[in-house]
DNA sequence: AAATGTTTGATACAATCGTTTGAAACAATC
DNA sequence: GATTGTTTCAAACGATTGTATCAAACATTT
């Protein structure tokens, strides 16, 4: 009996298999890639070492096919925020709830313990150490997110050239990067009174500062 | 004869040891410390392994010097440079010539190939992996960065409340970094349509940006 | 010139890396 | 129950890592 409990082509080494994608999602995140030895995965995941190279052709590979499902995850994830914020409200929405939107989608997951966080530190590496294609980070996550919140803004706001929009999109993506950075800086040092801000407070922020930057890219424009 | 060619305690030897630190500073910019090996340094520095382990203790240490060295240099350069721009015109001074000063001294070794390009590298894998203490680049590099840019900013701009300032700052820093990472990933892959803007351009868009989420702290504060 | 202290060099070391191997353990099919 | 294909395991591979060793080369002082 319990004949059926296996779907067909994951034949009880799907199990393993999964479990050395998650080991190496976390693994990798906290330590990068180099310092991330392909044991160090095995024994996270309760198997032997020569299942990354059985499932997986090897530790580069493994890394790529965990990559590229975790970020194309998130990408559909933050696409998906947007477009709700767009449809639930259809011509009340205004720039700050597009902005803040946004930015709880790209902060959500670093407040609660879910995976999420793992990603954004793997991007984050992955950007300075490409393992990926180089500009794989450009044309699969960073465009299509730009081009999203791009269109959005347009709707809002009109009359702010398209270029200026995509510049400030930048400017706000920063934002989200660094202080996310920051945060995760004074966690760790004695020093945290400069940067003790809770997270509400610095979203706050930031949408204030990049509503006012979109606002008077506007200005610029009939203004000079 | 030729017998005082060389001060005092660097008694020919000091000539390696500055090599040593010249070549750990270019490849561990380069491909970050862990995939950096001392062979890889003493052969750029055209010396034995060994004088690695002579001169400094080790590879850590060889690389804890040759940053602290740098990162100091630079920060007493920056500070110098915000410093200047105050003291040649001691009222006539705006806000945008502040911030657009600040973003010179910051990308300008971006642009020439100085030593400077090779730091940023550095500094940006330092806070991802750091390998110095952990609050080191908060207390000797961020916090008095953002401390002499704030009492500037406090000169121009009174009225704004200090904290909103410093928040603002590190909005204005964010983008600095992240522009000259989008940048690079930009230069390498063919996509590179999307960001095809000059430096002038970028600085420019920085400087509005954030001198109108400065502003707009301020009108913050009397119109809620 | 002999002695001394400093710097360089070739070589060895133990540790760890990613990967390979081949035999067990297992499940499924005949 | 024998056969087949899949998955796991311990062990070992060659390569590379950071570091230690020790004698040769060097400059300096006696």
């Amino acid at each position: 009996m319990d004949k059926r409990v296996l779907a067909p082509g994951e034949e009880h080494g799907e199990q393993t298999r999964e479990r050395l994608l998650k080991s190496a999602e976390r693994l990798f995140a906290r330590r990068g890639y180099a310092r991330t030895s392909v044991r160090d995965i095995t024994r996270d995941a309760s198997c032997n070492v020569a299942a990354v190279n059985y499932y997986f052709n090897g530790k580069k590979s493994l890394y790529r096919e965990m990559f590229l499902r975790r970020m194309t995850a998130m990408r559909e994830q933050r696409i998906a925020r947007i477009s709700r914020v767009m449809d639930e409200n259809r011509q009340g929405v205004t720039l700050e709830t597009v902005l803040q939107a946004f930015a709880e989608g790209f902060l959500e997951p670093l407040v609660d313990d879910s995976g999420g966080r793992v990603l954004l530190e793997l991007i984050t590496r992955e950007l300075l150490e490409p393992q990926m294609p180089v500009d794989f980070m450009l044309s699969e996550m960073i465009l299509p997110l730009q081009e999203t919140l791009a269109h959005a803004i347009e709707t809002t706001d009109p009359g702010v050239p398209s270029e200026t929009i995509r510049l400030c999109i930048q400017s706000f993506v920063a934002q989200l990067i660094h202080f996310v950075r920051i945060r995760r800086l004074a966690q760790v040092g004695e020093n945290v009174q400069p940067f003790a801000f809770s997270l509400p407070e610095l979203i706050d922020h930031m949408v204030r500062f990049t509503a006012a930057g979109i606002t008077a890219g506007a200005a610029q424009k009939s203004g000079s």
